[in-house]
RNA sequence: CGCGGGGUAGAGCAAUUGGUAGCUCGUCGGGCUCAUAACCCGGAGGCUGCAGGUUCAAGUCCUGUCCCCGCAA
């Protein structure tokens, strides 16, 4: 089949991959403008997605706005059967949309009508969700809310990561997403609309959930370590009233009386922190500001911390 | 040259206005106790990232360079 992509960032490489892989005509990428990335902003670096497009000796295309009938002009060259985005990061118009025969569908990290949205991953794991998935829906007008075409769940690890998680739900688009548009070839493909009752959003994430409120639960707080993981990531000031990076964790299910915030050790083990719940929870990894990461057994070399 | 923090013993951190480079852990030896990641005594381990410069004297001030981290994405 004749395909159009859109998309951005790692989590659309493997499903472009795919694509490819599969046999199908990717006549064109489309992919966010280079932007200067990492400490070094005076250059610019290609997106991932545009990576692998020229790697693949596809042309790219990087359009500033999708508004002003360029983009619909260039597509309308590149004639697709059927658009496929995943993580292009922009809202594409309505002309757009409509233009391709077989349509327009998109390759979505959760279990929609669960979190729709930018950060649907880190919702699920800062949830405390023990499932997710992937969604192949049409791309319509209202962000996320088209019809889906087909899922696939996964669970989630008790200790596993956001990071992890992407990266498995990456490999489970991609092969949902081929699945998908071989049943669309074929003209097997249904569709099903969301089911209102059961919309939530996933926000996008910002350093403001940074900060552990240690009057929450002991698995709530190991959750937010996982969920912001490795960005924004969680952070505390309890320890030398700088802020530092909580990195790995594990919850103790002692309890104690002890106020949330209280810490009852502090050794080559880690750093047990008392919780809301009265459950601890040990820091495993941190991060010091100006620091790297280290194990809380170096930490505590060179930052004494008052046992209470 | 986007902004900022940092490279000091195996590890993590100190070092006042430039003036003998220290601490904790680890390590080695000895002692005490033989329930202890316990405690006591002693030792080894440094070209302070690298290269220059200023000075009677540089971890500290100046210039250049390499690497790490945060902001930013």
């Amino acid at each position: 089949m004749r395909i159009a992509f859109m998309g951005t960032p790692d989590f659309a490489v493997p499903s472009l991959e795919a694509l490819v892989l599969a046999g199908h005509t990717v006549c064109g990428v489309f992919s966010q403008p280079d932007k200067p990335v990492g400490r070094h902003q005076n250059r610019l670096q290609p997106t991932p997605v545009k990576t692998c497009a020229l790697a693949h000796g596809i042309p790219v295309f990087q359009p500033e706005k999708l508004k002003d009938g360029t983009v619909l002009g260039q597509l309308k060259k590149l004639d697709p059967e059927l658009i496929v985005v995943a993580a292009y990061g922009r809202i594409l118009p309505d002309d757009i949309l409509s233009l391709p025969p077989k349509g327009c569908i998109n390759v979505h990290s959760s279990l929609l009508p669960r979190y729709r949205g930018s950060a649907p991953i880190n919702w699920a794991i800062l949830n405390g969700d023990s499932e997710s998935g992937v969604t192949i829906m049409d791309v319509v007008h209202e962000l996320d809310a088209g019809d889906i075409l087909a899922q696939a769940s996964t669970p989630i690890g008790p200790t596993e990561t956001a990071e992890d998680l992407h990266d498995r739900l990456a490999q489970l688009g991609a092969l949902l997403l081929t699945e998908t548009v071989q049943k669309i070839q074929d003209g097997t493909v249904t569709r099903t609309p969301q089911d209102p009752e059961l919309i939530t959003y996933a926000p996008m994430l910002s350093r403001a959930l940074s900060p552990v409120d240690w009057s929450r639960g002991a698995t709530e707080i190991f959750n937010q370590l996982r969920g912001l993981y490795p960005w924004p990531g969680a952070s505390t000031d309890i320890f030398t009233g700088e802020p530092v990076k909580l990195w790995g964790a594990q919850v103790i299910e002692t309890h104690s009386d002890a106020g949330p915030g209280a810490i009852r050790k502090a050794n080559a083990q880690g750093i047990d922190v008392v919780c809301g719940d009265g459950q601890t929870l040990r820091i495993l990894e941190l991060q010091a500001p100006g620091g790297k990461r280290m194990s809380a057994a170096d930490y505590l070399r060179g930052h004494p911390i008052q046992v209470i």
